[in-house]
DNA sequence: ATCTCCATGTAAAAGGTTACATGATTTC
DNA sequence: GAAATCATGTAACCTTTTACATGGAGAT
């Protein structure tokens, strides 16, 4: 059986939601997946085209009187088939994830102690931030009445998302410390 | 002032260290930033041949009697300077790191429970294997006599990965749980 | 009138991986 | 003699971003 790439597999997913155009899609990840996954345009219209190619999926035009037409994806049977082969399989590999602030800090020597208090004090605030934007989008979920299913999932990613943020600002609080207790 | 990607500020913060080959760069990023950041033969060498050509670097050919000559990378001051504009240069923003099992689980709905619970034990796993490399590695740092300067800042980055590993090890316990007792 | 949202796309460029090619030296 | 390590590099390919182009509908 052959294999795509992640990209395509994100939107067969989608696909199984109401999300059914490429506008939708990006909206749906621009929403729901914007802490662990993103893409664009670029990526999704020629997917598209890619993933009815394949006969994972068929188009369909949909017309609104007084409104633009529309296309729309439906999964095939052999798209729902591709999509669950590919949720079974085990992530091969934990993803190396670039860090450009442990790459700075790694280089920290060429660098005054003062600029990289500096950097990391900029680091935490984003951090914090972020976690910010997460418990708002939790309050939202809950508030908001999704259904029970839907949520759940959703809920157990932004769960990942703000455990792992935590860490992170844990981390800054205590490497600045060791900054400001180094005596040199 | 121009502006490189981090690949190229990855190679001249390197280029301060004792690595002055191709050869050395990619095995110091294998070794001590392996966590963080990776990088292949197929940017290196066309990313050292810039560097040069943007006069941040000289080679120089280094002759060993009855070894094959290889090319060391010096930097210029020029290339010193740029580096440390970058240092300085707070992370704009936070990166979206692609997650693979984040991912699988939004479409968790299209599985069988059962499967998407070995799908999260697997992933346990192999975050428990990270662990144990990045503790691994720690007490090997700790051990061997690397000059206290190097080795504080590879420690500070070894605790970024083992903190936020953990707290990725606490969410799956967690998950897997929710799984366990969810009555569906 | 203008702005925002809906909606679809393409082309060029940038970034990165993989596979290949080569050859010396060192270790087992 | 074989395998691992040192050492350098290129070409093809894949993925992703960015910028551009277009145009209707609805709101202010």
């Amino acid at each position: 059986m052959k294999k795509y790439n992640d990209t395509t597999y994100a939107i067969l997913g989608i696909l199984t939601t109401e999300c059914k155009t490429g506008y939708a899609i990006k909206q749906l990840i621009d929403n729901s997946l914007n802490h662990f996954w993103k893409i664009s345009y670029g990526q999704i219209y020629p997917t598209l085209k890619l993933i009815v190619q394949e006969g994972l999926a068929e188009v369909r035009t949909s017309s609104t009187p007084g409104k633009p037409d529309k296309n729309e994806y439906y999964l095939t049977t052999k798209g729902l088939e591709e999509l669950k082969k590919w949720l079974e399989q085990p992530v091969e590999q934990l993803p190396i994830e670039r860090n450009e602030i442990l790459l700075k800090l790694f280089f920290g020597r060429n660098q005054a102690k003062e600029k990289t208090v500096l950097l990391l004090q900029n680091y935490q605030q984003e951090l914090e931030n972020r976690l910010q934007t997460y418990e708002a989008i939790e309050k939202g979920i809950l508030s908001h009445n999704h259904t029970v299913e839907d949520s759940f999932y959703w809920l157990l990613t932004l769960d990942y998302g703000k455990r792992t943020t935590k860490a992170a600002i844990d981390w800054c609080e205590c490497t600045l410390e060791k900054f400001l207790t180094k005596g040199d």
